[in-house]
DNA sequence: TGACAAATAGACAGATCGGTCTGTATATAT
DNA sequence: ATATATACAGACCGATCTGTCTATTTGTCA
């Protein structure tokens, strides 16, 4: 059973993704969560922390499901590398997280709102980015690759152009268009 | 000498960029542009107005600075593709606006705090994008590829990639990154 | 049953929001 | 010099924002 906290996060989540951080106020969480307005306040001193809390939820669900979708593509890590864009194109597709559907990178967005690179959500933004990549990185060191780092930024910078053309654009093929850029990187950095 | 209105576009541009959309009010827009409030209304029916006049401003001034750029770096279509990457590392440098600084894409931004594809700010921001991407199948026509759409979207996601990489993670070395895959898609692409 | 903790509803405060309105000052052109 | 357009300053409106407070209800455990 879910706790009145994990319901605020949640729909706190759900509603800063699809309208927006400065654009979502506490009272439409309050209402849509049936929460009261002082457990809000019993559980984090304000909007912002709720905001850091949703992200960070964002930041384990998103994971989760990514290393999760990596792995059971295939045992084989340049196969999981790959895997990553047809993940991606589910996520597009609104196949991914089926309560949010697909509006972007919560991630991306928040930098947007919260430009400055010390904001905390821009900060959590930037910690988020660098999990993903050094989790990239691990599998390119399985697949062999000799400058595994480098390889996983290239793969990294792929996603998130995929993200954007996406998301701006509407055309849910660039996860196709970056799979197919990343092949051609993997043929060349990676042992036959 | 500048109108009102355009003191109004340019003071609104800077201030959406650097604080977001929704968490900029109009009554800064005012003090800090030195306009009157009723002028703002004469001009602009309501503040979305204003911020779509902003955006179309950001869309004319940032296509007119890179096609320049592009044309300026060389003769050959092939080194004008490849020096996109180039001008994008001046942008995350905060050598290409000076009064604006580098945030992030304007469009990126706008589209997630308007995360609805039919809002005006997200189909402006998608008209700005499939603007660069015909720009730059133009160019890749020119320089002789036998599919000049599909290597003008490969590159237009690489430069989204690297955009999302310098704000999110503040790395402004992401446009090499991006050079460097876009080398070896040129290579194989055009003819020697 | 009674005590205690947690969550509820909802009024309230103070600030800020977008937008309207009145009245005054400035500048240009005839 | 007078007419006209434009921009000014700033009061004002209703709505909404975050955050605080009180008083009531609910649920649990002894």
């Amino acid at each position: 059973m879910k706790s009145r906290r994990d319901e605020l996060v949640d729909t706190a989540l759900r509603l800063f993704y699809k309208q927006g951080f400065n654009a979502t106020g506490i009272d439409k969480i309050l209402s849509e969560s049936g929460v009261a307005k002082m457990t809000l306040y019993k559980h984090f001193g304000s909007k912002d922390e709720l905001i850091l809390a949703a992200l960070t939820r964002r930041d384990e669900q998103f994971l989760d499901w990514l290393t999760n979708a990596m792995e059971t593509a295939s045992p084989d890590p340049r196969a999981q590398l790959l895997s990553l864009f047809d993940a991606l194109e589910k996520w597009f597709r609104g196949q991914a997280f089926k309560d949010l559907g697909f509006a972007g990178c919560a991630f991306i967005n928040a930098s947007g709102e919260f430009t400055d690179p010390d904001h905390p959500a821009h900060r959590l933004a930037k910690q988020h980015k660098q999990e993903i990549v050094d989790h990239l990185a691990k599998l390119c060191t399985k697949a062999g690759a000799t400058d595994p780092e480098t390889l996983a930024e290239q793969l990294a910078l792929l996603k998130e152009g995929a993200i954007v053309t996406a998301h701006v654009r509407g055309i849910t093929e660039s996860a196709r268009v970056a799979k197919t850029i990343a092949t051609g990187l993997l043929d060349a950095a990676l042992p036959a």
